[in-house]
RNA sequence: GCCGAUGUGGCGGAAUUGGCAGACGCGCACGACUCAAAAUCGUGUUCCUUCGAGGAGUGUGGGUUCGACUCCCACCAUCGGCACCA
C-alpha cells in the first residue's frame, strides 16, 4: 500500500472533527499556551498559498505544546467587515451578509482541508451581532472616558458617486471606480484619542518579545520628539501663536515664521494688501491632495501674510509667511524658521530671499543649513554654549518669562475612526434634535445593522444607512424627543483590535470575557502574521488593550507577548503572487495533487519563517518525496508495519536519534522549522542505512514529524499499533550523555589552514594534543625546518601551529 | 533623503559566546534494478589548475586576530518602512 494522501487526510480530518480532539477544556492542572494567527479577511478569491505559511507555523507550535502537556488555546475566526463586500452589494444589490457567509464557508473549508488543529467551537466572526455587540460596547467605554470625539476632518469626496472614498479607492485624484474627480472636503468624523496613550505605547515596547524591526517601526510611527513651544506675539495686535521647535537654542537665528495654510490665525492677520495673494494660495493648496502636498512638493511654495511676529528673545519683528511645507496636523501648525540651521527653512529662505543668520558655529551656510553641534554665536546669553546646554538654558529662560516651555510632540495622530459605509459596525450614538448626543444604552446592544435590499450612496456623504428611514430616525420613549442615529460605521480595524480576547470566552452573554479566564489566558504567548500589520493593527490593538487594562477589563498591560512576522511566498518568477501576474498558486490544487501534509512540510522547509521565498514546484515534489520515503520505511505494501522496525536495543542509531530529538525540540521552540525538518531528513537517511530501527526511535520520530504533517503522523502512529490519536502523547526526550562520543575529530591547522584531522579520545589534554599533532607525519612535512612561533590548542576541537 | 534588514554553490538555504564553509533539499552527472522507461536505491556534485598535490572562495575594499561568513570601519547592491514631523 503506497502513501495515499487523499484517503489518509480525509480520514483524520473526520476523526478530529468527530472527537473534538482539539477542544480547549481550560484544564487548570496544566500550564497554558495561547498561540494565535492574525485572522483573515475572507475574500471571495479564497486562500492562496501564503496564508497557510503562518497557520502551519502556529499549528506546529500548538501540536508540539499539547504533547508537552500544555493546555493550548488555538482559535480561528473571521475579520469579515470590509470594502469588497460593500462594493459587491453596491454593484449587485445583494446582501453583503450573505456574500460574506459564502466566502467564510469557502475559507473554512480550505483551512480545514489543511488539517489545522483549531478549536472550532471558538470560531468568531466580526460581523456577528453577538460579536460586534462588544465592539460597540468598547466604543461606548472609550466615549465615556473622553477618548472618542467628533472633529472636522477632510475626506475624499466624490461628487459624481455621491460617496466618500478610502485612500486606496482614489487613484491620481480620480475615483478608482468610474474615474470621476475627487476633492478634499471637511466632514464631521469620529476620532479616537490614541495620542493620549502615545508615551505608554512607546515605553512598553521595551518589554515585548517582538522583532526589533517592528518595534522600531512603531517607535518611528509614534515619532516622539522633545523640544519647546515658544509664544510669538503678532506685532501691533493682541494676537499670539505658538510654535513647536526641537531647536529652541537657535531662537536668535529665527528670521521669519511660517503658519500652515489651515492655521486659524491666517485669515485674521493677513493684511489687506496681501489678502488677494493669500487667498489665491489657499485655493491652490486646497485642490492639492495630501499626496501632492508631500510627494511632489520638492519645490517650496508660500506667500507673505503682511503681518510680523515678535521674537520673544530679542524683540525683533520678523515676517509671518504661510507655506504648505508646514503641516497643520503636526506640533502647533506653526514654526519659527531658522534657515541657517534647518534645511527646509534654508531652501525656503533662498527661494524667497529671506535673511539667514547663523547662530551655531560650524558648517558652511553658503552651501547648506548646518544642523550639527557647535558653540553658539549671535545669541546673547547663549553665546559660547554647546547645543545641549543652550537648549536647557533657553527653555529655563522662556519658562521664567512665561513665553514658552519644554514640550514633547508626537508624529502619531488621533485615529480617524468613522467610515461612510454600510458594511461595518454601527457606531452606537444618537444625535438628538436639541443638539445633544448620547450613546445607545448598553442594554440595547447590539445595535444591529439593518437589513436592506437596497444599499446605495446617500448622496450627502453620509453612509448608505442614512437612506434607511426607520432605522436612522428614533424617538426617546420617555420624553418624546426625536433623534437621528449616527450613520457612520466603524473601520475594519475595530473588530480586529480585540478579537483575541473574545476567543478566550466566545459565548459569554454578560461580558467581553470572564475575568478569571482572561487572567488564565492572557497574554497571547505567540502571535504570528504578516509584516503588513506591523504598525496599524498592532498599534490599535495595543491601544485598546491598554484602555481596557485601565478600566479593569483585562489583567495585562500588553496583549501579545511574542510576535513573529512570517515572510511572503512569492510566485515562481520571484514576484509577488497576484492574479494580474498570473502566478498565484491555489492550495486546493496542491492539496489534491500532493496533499495537505506535503504543502505544510514544503512551506516550512522553504527557508526561515521570516524570509520571503519563491514558490518552487520542484521543491514541493521534494517534500512529497520525503514523505514517501518515510512511508516506505515504516509501512509494507500490505499496509502492515515494516519488519525493519522492531523492539530492539540496537545502539547504531542511538546517537543520531538523541541528536535529532535535541535539535528538533530546540528548533521548534525557536520557530526554526526549516532546520528541524532537515534534521528529520538526516535521521531518515540514517535509518535507510541500517538493518534495524528500534521501535522506540520510530515512535519518537513519528511524534516529531506529527506537528508538521499531522495526517501522516496519525496514520503512522496507528500503523505502529496505537488505537488513540497521537495528539496528547508525550513529546520525546533526549539524553545529553548519549550525544558525546568517546573519540572526537580534531582539526590540525598550520598557520590557520586545515592540513589534517586526527581522531583522539575526547578528554585528551592540551599538552597531549599538541604532542600528538606534532608527531603526525603530514604535520611534520609542514613544520620541518621551520620555526614554531606559537601553538594554539582548543581541547576537543583543534590545534593551530604557527610557523615561520 | 532618513530608519531598518539582507547579501554564502547552478537554485532554496545550513553554519555566529570567532575554530573543519556549503548540513538538508532541488537540479545535474554516473551506477544498480529494468527488454526499456518511470519510480526506487546508491555514489558524486563550490570554483580553478585535466591525476597527485595544491590554490582561490561567504557583495566590494580595508582592519583586528594564531584563526573572520561571524567582530570593527568605509563602500556597493537588493528588499521593507517612513518621507517637508519643525
Amino acid at each position: 500500500m503506497s502513501y495515499n494522501h487523499r484517503e489518509i487526510e480525509k480520514k483524520w480530518q473526520e476523526y478530529w472533527e468527530k472527537n473534538k480532539t482539539f477542544k480547549t477544556l481550560n484544564d487548570e492542572s496544566k500550564p497554558k499556551f495561547y498561540v494565535l494567527d492574525m485572522f483573515p479577511y475572507p475574500s471571495g478569491s479564497g486562500l492562496h498559498v501564503g496564508h497557510p505559511e503562518g497557520y502551519t507555523a502556529t499549528d506546529i507550535l500548538a501540536r508540539y505544546k499539547r504533547m508537552q502537556g500544555y493546555d493550548v488555546l488555538h482559535p480561528m475566526g473571521w475579520d469579515a467587515f470590509g470594502l469588497p463586500a460593500e462594493q459587491y452589494a453596491l454593484d449587485t444589490g445583494n446582501d453583503p451578509a450573505e456574500f460574506t457567509q459564502k466566502n467564510i464557508a469557502n475559507f473554512k473549508r480550505q483551512i480545514q482541508e489543511l488539517g489545522f488543529s483549531y478549536d472550532w467551537d471558538r470560531e468568531i466572526n466580526t460581523t456577528d451581532p453577538e460579536y460586534y455587540k462588544w465592539t460597540q460596547w468598547i466604543f461606548i467605554q472609550l466615549y465615556k472616558h473622553g477618548l472618542a470625539y467628533i472633529d472636522e476632518v477632510p475626506v475624499n469626496w466624490c461628487p459624481a458617486l455621491g460617496t466618500v472614498l478610502a485612500n486606496e479607492e482614489v487613484i491620481d485624484g480620480k475615483s478608482e471606480r468610474g474615474g470621476h474627480p475627487v476633492i478634499r472636503k471637511p466632514m464631521k468624523q469620529w476620532m479616537l484619542r490614541i495620542t493620549a496613550y502615545a508615551d505608554r505605547l512607546l515605553e512598553d515596547l521595551d518589554e515585548l518579545d517582538w522583532p526589533e524591526s517592528i518595534k522600531e517601526m512603531q517607535r518611528n510611527w509614534i515619532g516622539r520628539s522633545e523640544g519647546a513651544e515658544v509664544v510669538f506675539k503678532v506685532q501691533g495686535t493682541d494676537k499670539e501663536f505658538r510654535v513647536f521647535t526641537t531647536r529652541p537654542d537657535t531662537l536668535f537665528g529665527a528670521t521669519y515664521c511660517v503658519l500652515a495654510p489651515e492655521h486659524d490665525l491666517v485669515k485674521e492677520i493677513t493684511t489687506p494688501e496681501q489678502k488677494e495673494k493669500v487667498e489665491e494660495y489657499l485655493k491652490i493648496v486646497q485642490t492639492k491632495s495630501d499626496l501632492e502636498r508631500t510627494d511632489l512638493a520638492k519645490e517650496k511654495t508660500g506667500v507673505f501674510t503682511g503681518a510680523y511676529a515678535i521674537n520673544p528673545v530679542n524683540g525683533k519683528a520678523i515676517p509671518i509667511w504661510i507655506a504648505d511645507y508646514v503641516l497643520a496636523s503636526y506640533g502647533t501648525g506653526a514654526i519659527m524658521a531658522v534657515p541657517a540651521h534647518d534645511q527646509r527653512d534654508y531652501e525656503f529662505a533662498k527661494k524667497f530671499d529671506l535673511p539667514i543668520i547663523p547662530v551655531v558655529e560650524g558648517g558652511n551656510i553658503e552651501q547648506e543649513a548646518y544642523t550639527g553641534d557647535g558653540p553658539h554665536i549671535n545669541s546673547d546669553f547663549l553665546n559660547g554654549l554647546g547645543k545641549e546646554d543652550a537648549i536647557k538654558k533657553v527653555i529655563e529662560w522662556l519658562e521664567e518669562k512665561g513665553v514658552g516651555e519644554k514640550k514633547v510632540s508626537y508624529r502619531l495622530r488621533d485615529w480617524l475612526f468613522s467610515r461612510q459605509r454600510y458594511w461595518g459596525e454601527p457606531i452606537p450614538i444618537i444625535h438628538w434634535e436639541d443638539g445633544t448626543m448620547t450613546t445607545v444604552p448598553e442594554e440595547e446592544l447590539p445595535l444591529r445593522l439593518p437589513k436592506t435590499n437596497d444599499i446605495h450612496p446617500s448622496g450627502t456623504g453620509e453612509s448608505p444607512l442614512a437612506n434607511i428611514e426607520d432605522w436612522v430616525n428614533v424617538v426617546d420613549p420617555k420624553t418624546g424627543k426625536r433623534g437621528r442615529r449616527e450613520t457612520n460605521t466603524m473601520p475594519q480595524w475595530a473588530g480586529s483590535s480585540w478579537y483575541y480576547l473574545r476567543y478566550i470566552d466566545p459565548h459569554n452573554k454578560e461580558k467581553i470575557a470572564d475575568e478569571e479566564l482572561l487572567k488564565r489566558w492572557l497574554p497571547v504567548d505567540v502571535y504570528i502574521g504578516g509584516a503588513e500589520h506591523a504598525v496599524l493593527h498592532l498599534l490599535y490593538a495595543r491601544f485598546w488593550h491598554k484602555f481596557l487594562y485601565d478600566i479593569g477589563v483585562v489583567p495585562t498591560k500588553e496583549p501579545f507577548q511574542k510576535l513573529f512576522n512570517q515572510g511572503m511566498i512569492l510566485g515562481e518568477n520571484n514576484e509577488k503572487m497576484s492574479k494580474s501576474r498570473g502566478n498565484v498558486v491555489n492550495p486546493d490544487d496542491i492539496v489534491r495533487s500532493h496533499g495537505a501534509d506535503t504543502l505544510r512540510l514544503y512551506e516550512m522547509f522553504m527557508g526561515p519563517l521570516e524570509a520571503s521565498v519563491a514558490w518552487s514546484t520542484k521543491g514541493l515534489d521534494g517534500a512529497r518525496r520525503f514523505l514517501d520515503r518515510v512511508w516506505r520505511l515504516f509501512v509494507n505494501d500490505d499496509g502492515t508495519l515494516s519488519n525493519k522496525i522492531q523492539e530492539s536495543d540496537d545502539k547504531t542509531l542511538e546517537k543520531i536519534y538523541h541528536q535529532t530529538v535535541k535539535k528538533v525540540t530546540e528548533d521548534f521552540e525557536h520557530l526554526r522549522f526549516n532546520t528541524a525538518i532537515s534534521q528529520l531528513m538526516v535521521f531518515i537517511n540514517e535509518c535507510y542505512k541500517v538493518e534495524i530501527v528500534p521501535k522506540e526511535y520510530a515512535e519518537g520520530f513519528v511524534k516529531m514529524l506529527y506537528p508538521i504533517t499531522p495526517h501522516i503522523g496519525e496514520e503512522l502512529w496507528a500503523v505502529l499499533g496505537h488505537k488513540d490519536t497521537i495528539t496528547y502523547e508525550p513529546w520525546p526526550t533526549f539524553d545529553e550523555s548519549k550525544l558525546v562520543e568517546d573519540e572526537v575529530e580534531v582539526v590540525v591547522q598550520i598557520n590557520g589552514k586545515v592540513r589534517t584531522k586526527l581522531k583522539v579520545a575526547k578528554d585528551t589534554t592540551k599538552e597531549e594534543l599538541e604532542a600528538i599533532a606534532k608527531a603526525d607525519d603530514r604535520v611534520k612535512d609542514y613544520i620541518e625546518g621551520k620555526n614554531i612561533v606559537k601553538v594554539i590548542v582548543v581541547p576537543g576541537k583543534l590545534v593551530n601551529i604557527v610557523v615561520k
